[in-house]
DNA sequence: AAAAAAC
């Protein structure tokens, strides 16, 4: 049989009966798009009845979990034998025998068993989260859940949750996930670092996991993926790849990534021998497109990372292809996922386009993020950039442990410069690469690399950079050249600062800078940062970044534009509906930072100890306080793994 | 104006 879309799958194809696998749309239920509205009734999409929660799968005692000789991870334990793919690529139900040799993406032989997996452990600040504000918007919002066992998401993704120890949901996850898993469509607005590729993975992995058995059509050449996530850079869609992967190890979900830069061949084979979930970079995906070796018509799951920046100027051309003039199902039919820390309202606007009877929620004040991150401004000539950089470099060796350099990231407006900073910097004895857009793709991963792993310990780059990347222990991010766009600004430093460590932004101000004056004092007031009087001043002159900037007005980027309308009024009113503003709750609730960069008082983050961070000291080498910077520990925090937060 | 993203 061949199906032609994801409305022609009969409902007993989609929903099992009785296998308390039922996918629930219950937004769907009367909705037909209007290109299918002439066809017979048959083809219509019928909501299934919604799925038991009731089997315990994951509940409690953990069914399975720990249970070592229960052979879930065994390699050829079991899963039948290895008759060979069935069918070739598009068998799903294929999907058993590809188990027996998938590689374990959570590191060597032998580490996949969850209750000996000693990963790296990025432990994030739950008790936080019990004052995040979070603000939802559309009809019949699903509620929130307070543990990933709330949500059926079948026993062998429960398992990889536990894996990457993940013991809860993080807020976004909490309230995305119940949204996603209902069928509904999202824009999620969360703060970088907190835990969105998660949020959008768990849900589209589960569901695929519930239609194994849905047949593909057997075309002569062409693959067809079920979920579509779509990244604005090559080293985000890798990273959401890496990520994925852990999801779905041992789900019998395929995750496959294309990108530009690598060649093309290689991808199309990699495609071929199967792909339920395509992570791409928008021009790698349109070639592919365009050469028939991928058809998106039978795409249930569109997710954008970084969504704001996928439908910005740049990329909205590319975009619109892909999700309105190939052969994707429309709004509707497939469900569409945005997630971005930052949605301007012009880009809601446009992107309501792509999106079905959405849900908008904006999750404040994650674990880390702003709060933990440190901002700096300091007014500095462009002739003096580099010579203050070095002030700053070697404060921090200083300061850094056992006199090792900590790992800075520094943001630069052009790839020229990007190039020449980083050869300034060699020359002067601080090792340092770089990456940016004009580099191999081989060079960007050598950089990356290089810069993870703290043999180069300065990175010098574009905004290729800024968003979404997860580089653990990223002390310091430097401004040298400040970005055009206070979206740009919070992307950026949100680099640092990740799953409960602190973090310090410094950012190099000067007269090229003005129209960043109000927007960057607003939004420092707002993360309870000290805002020198000169940027204040700067920051008060009407014509300095009064009119550009979206954010002015005093919020972080996400309120629903829907209610914009008839919400003004508030004097632009703000997102979290208290005075507070960015991350804050009315009356202050959140153990704000006094003044300064003393430790943030506990009842706020938890604490961290070490004496914070010193005041900045002209004499140089005071930039971290004793107890040095980076050797913050996160007490009192549970655990929980993140290696890619965005 | 720059950056990103296909060959």
């Amino acid at each position: 049989m061949s199906s032609n879309s994801w409305a022609d799958v009969s409902e007993s194809e989609r929903a099992p009966s009785g296998g308390g696998w039922g996918y629930s749309r219950p937004s769907r239920t009367n909705y037909v798009p209007p290109h299918l509205r002439s066809r017979t009734p048959s083809s219509e999409f019928v909501a299934p009845s919604p799925g038991n929660n009731d089997r315990g799968g994951y509940g409690g005692a953990n069914s399975g979990y720990g249970g070592r000789g229960q052979g879930y991870g065994g390699r050829g334990s079991g899963y039948g034998g290895r008759g060979g793919p069935v069918g070739g690529w598009n068998a799903r139900s294929g999907g058993w025998d590809r188990r027996d040799t998938e590689t374990n993406p959570f590191g060597n032989d032998g580490n996949a068993d969850p209750a000996v997996n000693e990963q790296e452990n990025t432990v994030i600040n739950f008790e936080a989260y019990e004052d995040i504000p979070i603000e939802t918007s559309g009809d019949n919002v699903p509620p929130p859940v307070n543990t990933f066992a709330e949500i059926d998401l079948g026993e062998a993704l429960n398992l990889n949750i536990q894996r990457c120890k993940y013991v809860k949901p993080t807020p976004v996850q909490r309230n995305a996930i119940p949204i996603l898993a209902a069928g509904r469509d999202l824009m999620a607005c969360a703060q970088t670092g907190s835990g969105k590729t998660a949020a959008f993975c768990f849900p589209i992995i589960s569901g695929i996991m519930k239609d194994q058995h849905i047949e593909r059509p057997h075309g002569v050449r062409g693959v067809y993926p079920l979920a579509v996530i779509l990244s604005p850079t090559r080293e985000l869609a890798c990273q959401i790849h890496d990520e994925a992967r852990k999801f779905s190890y041992q789900t019998g979900v395929k995750v496959v990534v294309a990108y530009g830069g690598t060649p093309v061949n290689q991808q199309i084979r990699e495609l071929e021998r199967g792909v339920d979930i395509l992570v791409a970079t928008p021009g790698r995906l349109n070639d592919l497109l365009e050469r028939g070796r991928v058809s998106l018509q039978m795409v249930r799951f569109l997710a954008l990372d970084e969504a704001d920046r996928m439908l910005d100027m740049g990329f909205e051309p590319q975009i619109r292809k892909i999700v309105q003039q190939m052969d994707m199902p429309p709004p509707g039919v497939r469900q569409t996922m945005l997630f971005s820390a930052t949605f301007p309202r012009e880009i809601q606007r446009l992107a309501s386009d792509f999106l079905s009877n959405y849900i908008f929620l904006a999750v404040g004040r994650v674990g880390s993020s702003t709060d933990l991150i440190v901002q700096r401004v300091e007014f500095v000539h462009d002739s003096d950039k580099r010579s203050h950089l070095m002030d700053l470099l070697h404060a921090q060796r200083e300061n850094g442990n056992q006199g090792k350099q900590a790992l800075t990231l520094v943001f630069v407006e052009t790839k020229k410069g990007a190039d020449s900073l980083e050869n300034w910097l060699c020359i002067n004895g601080f090792p340092a690469t770089t990456i940016h857009g004009d580099r191999s793709q081989q060079e960007r991963e050598v950089a990356l690399r290089s810069f993870k792993t703290g043999r180069t310990p300065i990175l010098v780059a574009t905004d290729v950079a800024a968003r979404g990347l997860d580089i653990p222990h990223v002390a310091h991010v430097v401004n040298f050249d400040l970005p055009n766009d206070i979206d740009d600004y919070v992307h950026r430093i949100g680099r640092t600062g990740r799953a409960g460590n602190s973090g310090l932004a410094t950012a190099f101000f000067n007269d090229n800078n003005t129209t960043m004056a109000k927007p960057l004092a607003e939004l420092m007031q707002e993360a309870n940062q000290e805002v020198p009087d000169w940027l204040t001043r700067y920051a008060s002159r009407a014509s300095f970044g009064g009119g550009k900037n979206r954010r002015s007005g005093g919020r972080f980027g996400g309120r629903d534009f829907r209610r914009e309308s008839f919400s003004r009024g508030g004097g632009g009113a703000d997102y979290y509906g208290g005075g507070g503003g960015y991350g804050g709750v009315p009356g202050g609730g959140y153990g704000a930072m006094p003044g300064g960069y003393g430790p943030v008082p506990g009842g706020g983050y938890g604490n961290v100890p070490g004496g914070g961070y010193a005041p900045y000291g002209r004499g140089g080498g005071a930039y971290y306080g004793p107890g040095g910077y980076g050797t913050v520990p996160n007490q009192g925090y549970g655990p929980g793994v993140a290696s890619a937060w965005d």
